[in-house]
DNA sequence: CCTTGACCTCAAGTCGACTTTAAGTAGCAA
DNA sequence: TTGCTACTTAAAGTCGACTTGAGGTCAAGG
């Protein structure tokens, strides 16, 4: 498979694919000219890439959890603390969603004299819910 | 209340007030000298920052929730909106959740013999699952 | 054979939310 | 008055995951 094959079966820009192969997570099975071959199994590790993207892992986490043979060398250890990472996101997401889903009911005049919105915003002062950085990316 | 007031009872580090001043999320009374004065008011709305970074909104949202005059102005609609992208992504993370757990206890030499493991990997493969910059973070 | 356009490389740019650095100022204690 | 610091500014740097741009190569179709 050429690079313009990959794109088209694996919905990722080109960019991406140089890119990925750059950072290792990749690798193109030689050239045709200058032009990268792949191997089939490429797209079955980019679905694992995006796996692993989405259950929160970076790419250097993913990249490590590749062995140099291309197969996934993944610790169940792993997986189990970034599932209780996962419960403690969902945890944290289902409260702001019902103290989202009170403060747009509350028929207090402003969010502030409403003693739920309140506390959330204490909680949320003092950091006790989590700092994120994005969560579901309303992408157009 | 002088900056170093603010860091000691509000947690966050003066470089990050003083450019939340500079995006217009908060705003100093005055000065005495050089140095910057805070009414207390400005507590809440860092504790309502917060929430808001919390709840998933950008700072450029958050600052767009705010009237001139320091209050929140803040649309129902647009915290219903949120909630909703807050369940969307408490749904995909609960997959995520129990698909990583399955993974790591599942018998399958590899987890690419795992069916349910690669349904899993399909789904991230065609974004079915959102793609997430950060979710829970491992904090130190 | 020649053109075309898909591919290549390497460097730099982007985005969001801050942090860091360098250089300067001034309130307050001694 | 001196001097210590905590404060100030503006600009640049950081991080992760890519994207974009400039300039170059070459395989394939006409």
């Amino acid at each position: 498979m050429d690079i313009s094959e990959v794109v088209r079966r694996s919905g990722l820009p080109a960019s991406t694919l140089r890119f990925y192969e750059q950072k290792g997570l990749i690798a193109s099975v030689g050239r045709r000219g200058l032009h990268r071959v792949f191997a089939a199994g490429v797209l079955e590790q980019l679905s694992l890439i995006a796996l692993g993207r989405a259950a929160g892992f970076s790419l250097n986490e993913i990249a490590a959890m590749f062995g140099a043979d291309g197969r996934p060398r993944i610790e169940r250890q792993r997986l189990l603390e970034k599932a209780d990472e996962l419960d403690q996101s969902i945890k944290q997401l289902t409260a702001m969603r019902d103290g989202l889903r009170h403060a747009a009911a509350c028929s207090a005049p402003s969010h502030l004299e409403c003693p739920k919105f309140r506390r959330l915003m204490g909680l949320a002062g003092a950091g006790v819910i989590g700092e994120r950085r994005n969560g579901a990316s309303g992408k157009k």
